[in-house]
DNA sequence: CTGGATCCTCGTAGATACTG
DNA sequence: CAGTATCTACGAGGATCCAG
């Protein structure tokens, strides 16, 4: 494995203790600002540049190719280039995108149940 | 609720469309580059803070703390200090904050699943 | 329509030094 | 031991213009 782990004990079990570079990995993919919104726009189905585009306003041109590039890289989307006039390019979600789709909407689930509790939390918190 | 989705379409179902700012604050808690190592250390057990220091090198001082206390803040972490000499504070997980390891876990198992593919994939990707 | 190239700004992390 | 203060550097991200 390409993996080295550092020299942190790894005498520990359990995905957390296995690798701290692989979790840094994951999230340094979808920690980023967009490629979650990217992932989960597309979910159901493939979509097009400026689909994406007016779907996860604000956007910019600049950072949607930028995250598409990195998700393609990462083998999580594909690219189809139509050569038709205009042109045309669809992007969809590769098996292993949808496998971190459903990772991702795990998350949010997370977020969901606790983001009131965490709001309170704040507000009690600055409160001093 | 507090989270004013922006004007997407919310026709679709899924904790994923439900709203990004959920799904973008969580991911801004545990996204940065120290949250879920220092949560990952305290699953365990409690530790205190040269202690987390040590265990999450090369951390520095002044992220160590940022980062605590963001967690505390979210009510993830609880802080608690015993007034001896010397000084001694000790942080653990509260339970959403276990709640969140498990979600952590998760995401490392995925990443751990899927590392060498996403690996291969880049080279790939960057012969061209 | 689908991007690439460039410039610029603003936040965040690192280094270092100091305090209770 | 457990932090805080300050200063600086770096890089992600936004705005804009240009091209196939």
């Amino acid at each position: 494995m390409a993996y080295p782990v550092t020299e942190t004990d790894d005498t520990a079990s359990g995905p957390c203790e296995q690798g701290r570079a692989l979790i840094r990995d994951v999230l340094e993919r979808i920690g980023d600002k967009w490629s979650v919104v990217v992932i989960c726009q597309l979910g159901d189905t493939t979509r097009r540049f400026n689909e994406l585009r007016r779907m996860s306003e604000p956007i910019t041109q600049r950072m949607l190719s930028a995250t598409l590039r990195g998700l393609e890289r990462d083998g999580l989307v594909t690219r189809t280039v139509h050569d038709t006039t205009p042109p045309r390019v669809d992007y969809a979600l590769t098996p292993r995108g949808i496998s971190l789709l459903q990772v991702v909407r795990d998350l949010a689930g997370w977020a969901g149940d606790n983001a009131a509790d965490i709001l309170d939390s704040r507000t009690a918190f600055d409160a001093r």
